[in-house]
DNA sequence: CGCTTTGTAACGAATTTAGTTACATTTATA
DNA sequence: TATAAATGTAACTAAATTCGTTACAAAGCG
């Protein structure tokens, strides 16, 4: 089971994107979520940097950087995750072993393709439909 | 990032695969994986269990109790992870707040569908088709 | 200048993961 | 029938991960 970073995040910019125009700190955006501010302000980071949303230094809240329709949940979720591959594949197969020599390789196209599908998934989906969902 | 028991469940099965109706020990699966013939043992009880394969105690080795083209890596995946769900939602929102009080349920509706995507490339693959990339 | 907030590093407890030891149970066989 | 070999499973461990927390430098605002 995947960590819940991606489900804290899109809280984050869900909560933005409820207050639009307007800067909501970290403290605030803790409360909604029940954490630490530090675990929004880490994950805030990630997002900022994705440019999804604006914040710096002595500059109390944080902004949409972008309006919700233009927001998907896979930049969220490349955001989070970056490169990170959704399924792990066990390292040091015997190489003396016909399977053992392949199954790296294998398991990683297999692999590949059911995390496009699921990325694919995510890109259907903004942050805009979500906030329907929310208030539906 | 996903643990690393479905990729060693395919390699499992990939090995019984590759010996048909000759009975594969738990000792010489790990030799391939190159792990403890525990782990290989805590894998296939799962596989068992879900009527992927055959095994008993007292009685040396695992079969494949279908034939490869009848088992799609779905089966192995729901074998493994059972009821898990793909990504977790953080618990505890506030529920004094709009956002948090309907975040989980919007959250799990729009996972939930980034899973079956998922699920259902796994389901469009084959351990037989395993089988040719492993040896292709 | 003093207050508030962000950004980030560092640490800790709880959980998860993968490996290991141990052993009862079952079957085949000498 | 006694022995050997393998399965199935519980219990334990070390390492890694996850989430929360403390701490603090840097930045902006009144």
């Amino acid at each position: 089971m995947i960590n819940s970073r991606l489900s804290v995040a899109i809280h984050i910019l869900s909560l933005l994107a409820s207050h639009p125009r307007e800067r909501v700190t970290s403290e605030y955006i803790a409360g909604s979520v029940q954490t630490n501010p530090v675990v929004i302000r880490r994950l805030s980071s990630l997002l900022r940097k994705a440019g999804l949303i604006e914040s710096a230094p002595g500059i109390p809240g944080a902004l949409l950087a972008k309006p919700p329709e233009a927001i998907t949940l896979l930049e969220v979720y490349e955001a989070i995750f970056a490169e990170e591959n959704l399924f792990s594949i066990h390292s040091g197969p015997n190489p003396g072993c016909p399977i053992g020599q392949n199954i790296q390789r294998t398991l990683n196209a297999s692999f590949e393709r059911a995390e496009q599908a699921m990325k694919n998934e995510l890109a259907r989906q903004t942050l805009a439909e979500t906030m329907e969902h929310l208030f539906a």
